[in-house]
RNA sequence: GGGGGAAUUCCCGAGUGGCCAAAGGGGACAGACUGUAAAUCUGCUGGCUAAUGCCUUCGGUGGUUCGAAUCCACCUUCCCCCA
C-alpha cells in the first residue's frame, strides 16, 4: 500500500503557499514544492517563491534545485521530488505537495515512468527542423505509419507533441502509445489526498492575480530579470519562458514598453490560471476550497485538516 | 466661421447594393495535455432552435430599391485642415 501524502494545488495566486505552511505546522509536515519555475535559483520575485520568513521554519523541498540556464523536466522533477517525499516519510513526517504545476503533481503521485530517451539530442533538433520544413500534417502522416493511434490524437499544429511522438519511436523503438499503456499499468507511487484552492467568483481570482503582478513589479521584477540576463542567460531557455520573465525581458530589450509588459504579465497570468483550472476540473478526486472574495485561512485550515483526517492523515 | 474625414458585432478592424450574423486579429469562454508544462495545442464567440429555420444587429431618423452595413437626406458625436 503506497504511503499517504497531502497535496495542495489550485490556480496561481490562491494562497497555496500559505495554506501549505499552516498545514505543515499543524500536522508536522514538510513542503515539497510542485512548481516548474520555482525550481530555478535566483528566480524569486516573478515565481512568487516563498521567502524564508514566509516558510516559517517549515522545510521546503524542490525550491532552487536548478540553475536558470539548465534544462529541467518532469522526469527530473519526479526523481527529485519522490526522493524528497520518501525521505520525509522515512523520518515519520508528512510530505505536503504544494504547487500549481499539474503535470508535475500527477507524474509524482501516479508512479508513471517516462520514455527513456534524452530530449536535447541531435534527434530532437533534427525532428524540429523537419517539422519546420515539412509541416505538421506531413509529419503526422509519417507517424501514422508506426503509431496510428497517437497520430489520430495529435493536432498538426502541436509541434512539441508531434516531435516527441516521433522522437520516442526513433530513440526507443517503442511507440509512445505503447509506452503510455505500460506506464498506466504501474501502481501509484503515493496515496495522495488532494485539496485545491480557488475563488468562488472568477472575477475575484483575476483581480487578485492583477494585484499580485503589480506587487511583483513594485518589488523589482525587472531588476531580477535584468540580473539574470546580465549573467548571460539566454532569452530562449526554459526558465525565461516563465510568465513575467519573458515579458520583462522584452521590455528591457526595448521591444515593448514597461506598461505593455505589465499588462501582458497580468493577462498571461490570468490565462495561466484558467488553464490550471481546466486541468484540475478534470479530476474528480480533488476537494475544493473556494474563497468568498478573500482567503479565510482559519476556515480553510479547519476544512482541510478535517478532509485529510477522513483519509487517515492526522 | 469654412473645408474634409470617420462612426461596424466585447475591443481593434475589413466589408461599398444581394453570396453578411458580417473577413482577420485581440480578448473572453471552453477543452486537450505523459521528458520545455508559467510550455504547447484545439474549439467557440448576437438571440432562440435538436435541426431546417426564425428573430435582432453595422451612430440616430427617414428615404431610394424586389433587396441596404453598403446609395440619398437630415440629425448626433468624434477627428483633421483652413480661419
Amino acid at each position: 500500500m503506497p504511503q499517504k501524502i497531502a497535496v495542495i494545488t489550485g490556480p496561481t495566486a490562491t494562497g497555496k503557499t500559505k495554506l501549505g505552511v499552516l498545514l505543515s505546522l499543524r500536522l508536522g509536515g514538510e513542503v515539497v514544492s510542485a512548481d516548474s519555475m520555482q525550481v530555478y535559483r535566483r528566480m524569486n520575485i516573478g515565481t512568487a517563491k516563498p521567502s524564508v520568513e514566509e516558510r516559517q521554519g517549515v522545510p521546503h523541498h524542490l525550491l532552487d534545485v536548478a540553475e536558470p540556464g539548465e534544462r529541467f523536466s518532469v522526469s527530473r522533477y519526479v526523481a527529485l521530488a519522490s526522493a524528497a517525499c520518501d525521505d520525509i516519510l522515512a523520518r515519520g513526517k508528512l510530505p505536503i505537495i504544494v504547487g500549481g504545476t499539474g503535470l508535475y503533481i500527477d507524474s509524482l503521485i501516479s508512479g508513471r515512468s517516462f520514455a527513456d530517451s534524452p530530449t536535447d539530442g541531435e534527434c530532437r533538433s533534427e525532428l524540429n527542423e523537419r517539422y519546420d520544413e515539412l509541416g505538421g500534417a506531413a509529419m503526422l502522416r509519417e507517424i501514422i505509419q508506426f503509431d496510428p493511434e497517437r497520430a489520430a490524437k495529435l493536432e498538426p499544429g502541436d509541434k512539441k507533441r508531434v516531435v516527441r511522438a516521433y522522437e520516442v519511436w526513433l530513440l526507443t523503438g517503442k511507440t509512445i502509445t505503447e509506452h503510455d499503456r505500460e506506464t498506466k499499468l504501474l501502481p501509484p507511487r503515493y496515496d495522495a489526498c488532494t485539496l485545491a484552492l480557488d475563488y468562488s467568483d472568477r472575477a475575484d481570482l483575476y483581480s487578485r492575480i492583477d494585484a499580485r503582478v503589480d506587487a511583483m513589479l513594485a518589488e523589482g521584477l525587472f531588476d531580477e530579470v535584468r540580473a539574470l540576463l546580465r549573467e548571460g542567460l539566454s532569452p530562449a531557455c526554459t526558465a525565461m519562458q516563465a510568465i513575467g520573465y519573458k515579458e520583462s525581458a522584452a521590455a528591457l530589450a526595448g521591444e515593448i514598453t514597461a506598461e505593455d509588459a505589465a499588462e501582458r504579465i497580468r493577462r498571461e497570468s490570468r490565462r495561466y490560471a484558467k488553464r490550471q483550472l481546466t486541468w484540475l476540473r478534470a479530476k474528480p478526486e480533488v476537494e475544493w476550497i473556494r474563497w468568498e472574495k478573500i482567503p479565510d485561512f482559519d476556515s480553510a485550515l479547519r476544512v482541510s485538516t478535517e478532509f485529510l483526517s477522513l483519509h487517515g492523515i492526522k
